[in-house]
DNA sequence: CATAATCTTTGACTTTAGTCAAGGATTCGC
DNA sequence: GCGAATCCTTGACTAAAGTCAAAGATTATG
């Protein structure tokens, strides 16, 4: 029906069986669940509540189910009426409303919840419970590979909000896990970075790798990093050889980095992608390994994604 | 947050597992889906045009797509108006209409089919090869299991239509693949059958198995087959269990069955099945192998799926 | 501190989606 | 061949979903 393979090299066969998953899948369980979560409400309404969850502001709520400012005003106003919601001003920007969930919203978003864990059992009550596993284990790796698959690199200023955030966050996670700590301060200053990759998820920054130019022939990889919720999905590595891409455009020809002697997982990625441990190329009090590796020129292999 | 286990033995990961499964699908890739084959055309048009296809009834489009008879008649107007589709009489069947794209209703389909195609290619085309092949896979496993878990298996009287069209599809699928051919008049007469299981797919019937009892000690299976579209799934095994629990209830103490040379993969199953070859119990000029199998008795182990 | 930008509300719409019931045209079942 | 059932159409609605623009209240910015 559809065409065997694309010019994008993509096969055919990944893309036939991608579409009709996402058609059963859509039609059966997508139908399903707008039934049975909204009952008597209607679904914007029932949506609307979910993703008020335990509060936000609407705002947030409006970038997030994409609605028109007005529409979502009244949606609001009327769960408000029903006594679901409570709408108050932003306690530091009073130009922005927030909206939570009074008891009776809870106990109706309860109510939902239950009533989606019914149908998913439903569904898997039909299953054996080997198959229930064999289920599990492939959503799980579906929604993995589909959460991989959405998220772009792109090179940001190194004092972007993104960045700031992406390394505020490093830098606090940093503080956790090391034992003598972490300050922000012991961040690369924004001037001093060479190039700043940033991973997105949905417009949501979600990763990020600096990279410094200590001289022409020398790049440093520094602060590389993924969120907590964004973790096991192969977006190290993506950050990592991104990198090292843009140091081998750049003409440098070995690229190296140093890592904690915590952080395990984090040596071991590097090894396995091609990094061999040197000794100390300096005196950072966090580093516990220092790892280099060589760079091939630009422009061979393959165009990547960007 | 929801609870771990229901009462219904199906364990909390498993339920919460697919249930973020099916909020970040349906969130992510079903608005996205919606979105795009849509374009300027309301989602119902651009649905029903899609369900047209190459051609479909309208009575088959309002069961398929779950619409109000009227709702549905304007919206085929709507679009044999903008010259989508073209409606005429059923030639056997006066009552019916038939709906069928024009030209340009099949360029629309087309152009439908290259926008979803591009969307699946979008996607994975953030992928790696080795990853591509991995979410095909695992996409092909969560299909196949929620259409399984989605199928019912039901006693049926065996003069009903369901019955009459499995058992025709069964004759019809022997007459093509038995050497020797298969007559509708080798079936065993509704009135010699004892009990009849049909499996329904979303009500449509998608398999059959019946049961004939020469005598009160012994069953015999007969007509086990399960359609094209519905293979693969396991569902033939799901039957023949069924078959095999309604011969214990009603006291037989032993199941015995034939098969034809030529069905290898029947053979195999009734032997995983705990079946044993035995020598020939009748003349069937069809059967190649015959089985039985002792029963346990009604009572034993836990209830079923029914 | 004026001006621009942001966030929300409100009024006035339109479009989509869907329901219900009456009735005409056929076909089915006995 | 007659009544029941089936399939479709039409009229008359309702409710949900969504759009657009104007305007009020704040906050950011040069």
């Amino acid at each position: 029906m559809s065409g065997a393979s694309g010019v994008s090299g993509v096969s055919g066969v990944h893309v036939t069986t991608l579409r009709r998953f996402n058609r059963y899948f859509t039609r059966r369980i997508g139908v399903l669940d707008d039934h049975y979560l909204g009952q008597d409400r209607p679904l914007g309404e029932a949506r609307l509540l979910y993703e008020i969850g335990t509060g936000a502001s609407l705002r947030e709520l409006r970038t997030r189910l994409g609605l028109d400012a007005g529409y979502l005003s009244r949606m609001v106003r009327a769960l408000e009426k029903q006594g679901l919601v409570r709408v108050t001003v932003h306690p530091a920007d009073s130009r922005l409303r927030l909206a939570e969930p009074t008891p009776a919203g809870r106990a109706e978003l309860a109510e939902q919840n239950r009533r989606a864990d019914d149908l998913a059992e439903g569904l898997l009550r039909g299953l054996t419970e080997t198959q229930r596993g064999q289920l599990t284990e492939a959503v799980a790796v579906t929604e993995r590979l589909l959460r991989l698959a959405a998220i772009t690199v792109r090179p940001v200023g190194a004092a972007s909000p993104d960045a700031r955030a992406c390394l505020a966050g490093y830098a606090a996670e940093l503080d956790e896990r090391f034992p003598e700590g972490y300050a922000a301060t012991d961040l690369v200053p924004p001037e001093r970075i060479a190039a700043l990759l940033v991973a997105y998820e949905e417009e949501r920054a979600v990763g990020c790798g600096a990279l410094c130019a200590p001289d022409a022939e020398t790049a440093e990889i520094r602060h590389l990093w993924v969120h907590r919720d964004a973790r096991g999905l192969g977006l190290g590595r993506r950050l990592l050889t991104g990198l090292e891409r843009v140091a081998a455009e750049r003409g440098h020809r070995v690229v190296r980095l140093d890592t904690h002697k915590v952080l395990k997982e984090a040596a071991a990625m590097y090894r396995s992608g091609g990094y061999t441990e040197i000794p100390a190329y300096d005196d950072n009090p966090h580093a516990g390994y220092w790892f280099e590796k060589p760079l091939t020129p630009a422009g061979t292999g393959p165009p990547g994604t960007h």
